[in-house]
DNA sequence: CAAATAGTGTCTCTTAGACAGTATTAT
DNA sequence: ATAATACTGTCTAAGAGACACTATTTG
C-alpha cells in the first residue's frame, strides 16, 4: 500500500505523504528519568512498545495533534510541547511515505496509576531501558534526540521545574539535575547549586513557607518564576 | 484543490498533505547579513519575493530535497544545512494542506553574479529588508527563526567561519559576529576577541601565514579547527 | 607623518567550584 | 546521639571586559 498520489498543479506532479506527530514524555520516577510508551496494537510491530503517537487529522495543527494522541494514547495531559524534529527518510514507515514531527513534554512525577494504567495500555519505562530496545520507525533516534534536547535545555531554561509539583524545594530541583544529567547523588553540590539557582533572576521565587520531609533541616519552598532563559545559566 | 486524500488502514481513513522544503541561506554582502531571495513564478504571491524552497519528491529524503531546490531556484551549493523546525498551520498554503521543514545554511561571500542571477532570478536581499517585505505563506516567520538560529549558534558552535572563505583572519570573524549580531563595529573589543576564539579549543588553527589587506598591521591566517561545540563559548 | 588594523599586557570584577562549618530535622 | 538534609561563609582559580600599549601596514 503506497500512500503517493499525485495532483496537478500546472504541469506539475506533487506527490503527498502521510503526517504523524510522536511525543517523548519525560518525568522522573524513582529516582530514575523515565519516558511514557504504548504497546503497538497495530502492525507493523504489534506487542512492540513504542512512542505514543498517530497521524495528524485534516485541518488539525501540529501541536494539537500531539495532544490529542497523547490524551488518546496515555492520558496524559500536559502543559508544554517543544517540537524537536522532523523525520522523513522515504522509507521510515513501511506502509508508505510518511514525514513524523517530534516533540517533547516533561511531567512531573505522577501518582501511581494516574496515566496509562487503564485500557490504554501505556507504561513509564526508565530511559535507559528503553534505549536497549529495539523500537519501532526511527523511534530510536528520536528518543535519544529528545533527551539530549532536554538535557541541554535544563542549563538555559527553567525547564529543570517542569518535573516538580508546585511548590518544590531547591533540593527537589538539584535531583532532577542529578537524574537528568545522569550523575551521581551530591555530585552537584548542593551549596554552589543553591546559589546559581538563586542567582538566576525569576528562575525561582520563594513562597515563604517551609517544609519537611524525612531528615533534615525542613526546606524553603519555591515556584516557578518568570524567567524563559536562565542568566546566568547552570551549566553541566 | 484540496490534496486531502484518505487511504484505509484497518478501519481507519489517514489523511495525507505536500510536503515542502524551505531554505534560509545567510551571507555576508556589504557588511550586511544577507538572505537569498527568489521571485515566485507561480500562484499564489506570483511576482513576490519568497524563500527558496519546494516539494519534496518520492523517496526523496527531506534534506536532499533541500539541496536539489536549492541548486534548482539559485544555484546554489552549501555544505551545511541544518533543520530548524516544521510548520504545519492547516491553512498555511491556499494550495491544500501543506507541511513545510525549514532548513538553515551559511554560505561565504561570494564573487557578484555567481549565484541567483541566471534565467533562475534569485537575488541577495539584506536581512533587515526582507523582514520588512510581506512574504507568502508563513516565510516571515521561518526568516525570524532561522536568523535567531544562526545567531544563536554563534555563540556555541564555530559557524561564524561558515561565514568567511578560508583562511580567514580573526578580525574577520570579528566581523562576522559584529554584523550577525548587530553590532556596531568595535562593540566587540578586538583584543578580548582574540584571546577569546584563541582560546577555544580546535576553534581555529592558524596556517603560519599572514596576509595583508588595507592599512594596518597584517593579520595572521587561520583555518576552522575540529571543534563542533565552543569551549569556553563567545557569548553574545 | 597619520590613520588604521593586529596583537599583547594587565588590571578589575564576576563567577564557578571546593570545602568547612552551622541549622534543624527524623530516628 | 547520629545521620541526613538545608543553608551560609570563605577561599581560590578562571573568565569577561576595560583599556593602555606595541607592531606593522597603507596612503
Amino acid at each position: 500500500m503506497n500512500p503517493y498520489g499525485v495532483v496537478v498543479t500546472k504541469k506539475k506532479f506533487v506527490p503527498f505523504a502521510f503526517i504523524a506527530v510522536d511525543i517523548v514524555v519525560l518525568t522522573i520516577r524513582d529516582r530514575q528519568l523515565q519516558v511514557i510508551a504504548v504497546r503497538r496494537g497495530e502492525e507493523p510491530d504489534v506487542g512492540k512498545l513504542a512512542l505514543p503517537g498517530g497521524f495528524v487529522k485534516k485541518d488539525e495543527d501540529l501541536e494539537a495533534a500531539a495532544r490529542r494522541e497523547l490524551v488518546e494514547e496515555t492520558n496524559l495531559e500536559v502543559e508544554f510541547l517543544e517540537q524537536v524534529k522532523t523525520y522523513g527518510a522515504p522509507d521510515r514507515d513501511p506502509r508508505g511515505r510518511t514525514i513524523s514531527v517530534l516533540y517533547v513534554a516533561v511531567v512531573p512525577d505522577l501518582p501511581e496509576g494516574e496515566a496509562g494504567t487503564d485500557a490504554t495500555e501505556a507504561l513509564w519505562v526508565p530511559v535507559v531501558e528503553l534505549e536497549k530496545m529495539s523500537l519501532p520507525f526511527d523511534h530510536s533516534i528520536m528518543l535519544a534526540d529528545a533527551v539530549e534536547r532536554a538535557r541541554a535545555k535544563l542549563e538555559y531554561s527553567p525547564l529543570a521545574a517542569s518535573f516538580c509539583r508546585e511548590p518544590f524545594t531547591i533540593g527537589q530541583l538539584r535531583r532532577v539535575y542529578e537524574i537528568v544529567w545522569g550523575k551521581q547523588k551530591y555530585d552537584i553540590d548542593p551549596a554552589n547549586f543553591q546559589r546559581k539557582v538563586l542567582s538566576a533572576k525569576d528562575f525561582v521565587v520563594a513562597t515563604g513557607e517551609v517544609v519537611s520531609d524525612g531528615p533534615g533541616r525542613p526546606a524553603r519552598e519555591y515556584r516557578l518564576g518568570t524567567a524563559s532563559i536562565l542568566n546566568p545559566p547552570v551549566t553541566r
